[in-house]
DNA sequence: GATGAATGAGGTTTCATTCAT
DNA sequence: TATGAATGAAACCTCATTCAT
């Protein structure tokens, strides 16, 4: 559809200006200019500010959840898994950087049946990587770390990237990706 | 220094509201409303509103810079170092959750001198971490981990708290200080 | 070209309430009453209340200097020319009496490139009626009274009119213009 | 008493705030400022704003007022007391810029009883100088200038002042005054 | 599909003024 | 006399949103 690939277009330019000046500080206005387009004109493809920002969630949300589901399905083995996890995670953050930014940010800046559906995502995609924790501990004989502080600390690490990367003293995806696996796994005294 | 007393009420009452609705979403009146002052009468206390989050910010990093720097002195050793010093951060952080949260997701509010102040306490405050992390990645003959990445990395972990942390789910701050540092020293896999 | 004709309406409807009411006592919303519109309305016409005055003194001052230099060509003779100068801003001062009062009253109000430009155009003006001085003054083996004096007293007996003139005690602008410039040029004791 | 010499200095304070900023503009703050007093304490010395405008027009007027009668009593001819009117005019004026300002400008700025006093006022020292100028018209027959453009074109000529005055270009009041009277009489082109 | 024009609601901030002390 | 603290009113301006075209 002609209209879709338009909106496409339009999330992207919110998406940008929601990741410079944060949602609440953005203005249509800034969207309007950025999209190049009147600002009654934008209105056609959504009905509301909020809106916006739930699209630009659902759709990165989605594709990032896709991505690793497809990805898990190479191995079994939860130590591979966690590490594949925790790449996917990485590449997609940066790769889409602008977006996930106003992921990570922006969440609750949706109230009512917006914030659900997000949550809800949110929820699975939790569940996957705590999935694969517990069959993790389970297999160690348990750790002294809850499975849930594991996971909610291994995001944590991750999703706080989007406040400090830098792609010239950081890395690709990969490089910070390997060493976030080595650094969860194995602790910061490994070697 | 009544005046100053105050002013420290109403920062507190300020910290909550941003807390409860983001800065951007707060309004003077509802921080009037929640202090029991008229509009007006704050600006008694504060020039604007970007002031007003400058005071939190500074006054809450200041404690925590403090608090760190007199428990680091009860040991040289590096691993102990760290270990307090995420203590130390989890304690405040959880002690002062309200002031916290604003101080990590709004830290890009800030303009002008107001935000190179902050952003001064807060590389005194990683340079304090970096410098622990430092000897003991030295001491352990380096690690794949860089330095920057393992620092930037616990502080995700750790500031990440904000979005999650419930009390009767995740227990005390010295429970998750204790779980956070062998996660971060031994890893997920630590037997 | 339909806006800027709405424009012009507003433009007329605010220096009537700036007329009245003075630059600062005005609110944007005295003038949104007069314009019959909304606040909000208005500022889809102009940036700024200071933009507005602006406008105003801008078009009016325009529209002066070039009847003036219109005018002028009409003869070479300084003498005649001095009379057709006065008789021009009078003209134009009581045709736009509201307009007028705004440009001689409210010229402080302006900042920056706001004062600058209005501040350019105030130059041009003052150089055209100089000129015409200095020929005379010359022409007369030169006279006691100096040409910056002899101008800008000059403006000041035209430009006072605004706090005194009343149409049914004074008459027209041509016999203001008239009395003027025997008054001007040749004393008040002139017989 | 102590309580009007205090007052007096306040006025002169709140005089150069009125001069620099305008009336409207100015703050009961920045007068406070000005004064190097409390804001709460100004108000021991006045009643209100407008009531601090009208001291500052009345206590003006008043000695330019005083001034004018004495020297006036010097001759009796029209044509050298047009002259002492002149020069005492501008000597008071240039001598006290600051409140000669404030009375030439912010008049319209005061209402009721406040206007009605400064306005009569206003209205003695315009008789004065009506007076003199008809002798002057009768004795010459009669002019083609009416009496009352006349006088008000002469309180153009000089009011306008404070747009202009410098005195590094301008000299001294009384080189004001001997041209302004020559203007005056004899008009431009006297030779 | 797109936009020019408009608006109600609400934002931050400043103001003249007061009053207990 | 003087002031610290407070306030109601109102200022300018911006916002998300709408609707006729």
């Amino acid at each position: 559809m002609k209209k879709d690939e338009r909106l496409g277009q339009i999330l992207k330019h919110a998406a940008q200006v929601f990741y410079d000046k944060g949602y609440d500080r953005a203005s249509i206005r800034d969207i309007a200019r950025q999209a190049d387009m009147s600002l009654a004109g934008l209105y056609y493809y959504f009905r509301s500010k909020e809106e916006l920002l739930f699209l630009i969630q659902k759709h990165v949300f989605t594709e990032l959840l896709d991505a690793v589901r497809g990805e898990l399905e190479s191995t079994t083995d939860p130590v591979g898994q966690l590490e594949i996890f925790i790449r996917n995670h990485l590449r997609y953050f940066i790769g889409n950087l602008v977006e996930m930014k106003v992921l990570s940010h922006e969440f609750e800046c949706l109230k009512g049946d917006y914030h659900d559906s997000i949550a809800g995502l949110r929820r699975d995609y939790y569940e996957v990587a705590e999935g694969i924790v517990a069959k993790i501990t389970e297999a160690g004989g348990g750790t002294e770390v809850k499975p849930r502080v594991a996971v909610l600390g291994m995001f944590g690490m991750m999703n706080w990237l989007y406040t400090w990367y830098r792609p010239e003293l950081d890395g690709t995806a990969d490089d910070l990706a390997a060493q976030m696996s080595v650094l969860y796994q194995k602790g910061l005294a490994a070697g």
